[in-house]
DNA sequence: AACCTCAATTGAAACGATTCATTGACAATA
DNA sequence: TATTGTCAATGAATCGTTTCAATTGAGGTT
């Protein structure tokens, strides 16, 4: 069916040896039999198998990446960084969607340590970290994206999501709220706890009340659940916090359906500051982070692990989340 | 480094054919000896080497999807139909980001061979079908998604763009528009070629003056750079009808920011019909495809075409695309 | 003419699994 | 007791590459 590179020797009336040293190391091989062989090889149309490949030669050119949300276009931009950077060394991305399910994610994990990936980039849905252990053991370079583990032996990439989450609150005091939503997901995700965790650390600081939304996932429609919870309130807060930008549009929608004015009512605020915040009906304020950046500087770190193992040293670098002021914002 | 079946077989003292039945056909195995064996394996913590496994029996569990633009939310939401079916049947699919150059969709089909994919999704940036042929000598499955090639002998789940186009048009020529500008991407993408086939049938049919604005890319940036040539025409149509929602999110962007009213002083209809349409600044009418339905349809196909091969018939599925009206459209 | 060098090429072993013909143990049957 | 049958387990061959020690032969030295 497929054309070995056994055919291509028989064809080109050289050795296996050969062609092999053809395709690896051309410098070897005569010019007059390099182009011969080369000749063949197009001709027949000759794919070599990876599997055999990396099977004998023990390393593959492949790395996966495995991030919570597919349809967030917070991790699309990662993955188009880390896709970037990987294509450069000529590597390939087997992206993965764990949906926030740690099952899911346990999947994954085994497909890819038995495609003999090489490295691994992931945004681990919880701090379990056994399964990345499992990883290094077997040599599969790890590195985390928008999440770091303390202590860990290990290169991360990430955001300081207490300032973020700072950030947001100081921004919104300083417009004169004081009763504040915050809306977010469960708190087993890393992302959700630290910012959280800046929340309450910056309005305890700045004397506001600060009334917490959960829901089950960070995406529009659970949003629009946030939305409704908040609308059944006692008292509605003057301004809304969300853990990302999908909960913030998605609270937005519901909102106006209800004919609450933003920001004159009510203020909103996202977090990721997705594409999609500048269109939306009201331009969303939104906190800002690198994300392009961060997949690029991930999949820089991975592959300088893989390929110099020996010198290479762990890192953890963190960026800066940014205040990006919108329409969607306003003094209280 | 890595523990081989070897390992387990010596471990558990049995012959590494035994362990092999373990893992593929544990009815043949004796009870206490796959219990002894499954033991061994998960205190060795044992995976299987893909590479191995599939260079011997021949076919993987993986797939390929390849898709022009990973940030566009309407292959997001492809890819999560196709996630969602392969995984059912326990297959992980490989995620590629042609970025609608067929340099790299080259690259990738290359990459995705090597890998020795069972089957690859495709929407090809091009019509030229030589690469999918070298995939099908191969032995791997081919199915085309959002795009049909007339007379092939394969699978295709595609939406009727020619409908797609007319549909737009008429739509809007009813609301009394009869000079709409068509923002588009290059005509060498068959569904931009094919909607624009659709609004030239319809519009002659209608008899609107339609005014071709293209654009390299069809992403926001593109459609803020499409909205500046609009705003410099000598005379503004009264409608802008736009190849896919971020074109239209941009050329929105660029309208409102000149303070033009939408729909009132210009309709816009975007296709695609993303998550984010109906957030947007002005809720943006839009021509609707089942996005993630043809996920999950391509994907099966695929499979069933992988996995029975025999009784497998070709089939091109055709969806029809729907318009849903929202606040960016109006009368003349 | 004998010897040495060196570049080019060869071919067999190895990678880690699957497959399958073979073997062994034991029970049932003649 | 001899024969047959069944169920488990075995282990060598195999897949398509890479790797590397061994071989070849052309050209240069002595």
């Amino acid at each position: 069916m497929s054309v070995s590179l056994r055919d291509v020797a028989k064809a080109a009336k050289v050795s296996v040896g050969t062609v092999s040293n053809v395709l690896n190391r051309p410098e070897v091989v005569a010019p007059e039999t390099l182009a011969r062989v080369q000749g063949t090889i197009k001709d027949l149309g000759f794919v070599p198998n990876g599997f055999a490949r990396h099977l004998r030669s023990g390393n593959s050119r492949t790395l996966g990446l495995i991030v919570p949300d597919v349809a967030n276009p917070f991790f699309t931009e990662v993955a188009r960084g880390v896709e970037d950077a990987a294509s450069k060394r000529d590597y390939a991305v087997f992206l993965c969607n764990s949906d926030e399910s740690a099952t899911k994610e346990d999947r994954y994990i085994n497909i890819l340590i038995e495609q003999q990936v090489r490295g691994v980039l992931i945004t681990p849905t919880d701090v379990k970290s056994d399964r990345l252990d499992a990883m290094r053991e077997r040599g599969i370079a790890v590195t985390l994206v928008d999440r770091e583990i303390k202590g860990r032996k290990q290169c991360s990439v990430s955001v300081d999501d207490i300032h973020g989450g700072q950030l947001g609150i100081e921004y919104l005091t300083g417009l004169g709220h004081t009763e504040i939503a915050w809306v977010c997901g469960p708190d087993s995700i890393p992302q959700v706890a630290d910012r959280g965790a800046g929340v309450a650390k910056a309005a305890k600081f700045a004397g506001a009340t600060v009334e917490t939304i959960r829901v089950s996932l960070m995406n529009t429609t659970q949003g629009e659940e946030a939305a409704k919870k908040i609308l059944a309130l006692k008292t509605i807060p003057t301004a809304i916090f969300c853990a990302n930008d999908l909960l913030a549009l998605g609270v937005m929608r519901t909102l106006r359906e209800n004919k609450l004015r933003i920001p004159e009512q009510v203020s909103v605020l996202g977090y990721d500051d997705i594409e999609f915040a500048a269109s939306a009906a009201v331009p969303l304020s939104s906190i800002s982070q690198p994300a392009y950046q961060m997949g690029v500087t991930a999949a820089d770190l991975l592959l300088n692990e893989c390929e110099e193992a020996e010198t290479h040293e762990h890192q953890q670098i963190r960026f800066q989340p940014q205040l990006v002021e919108r329409a969607s914002t306003g003094k209280r």
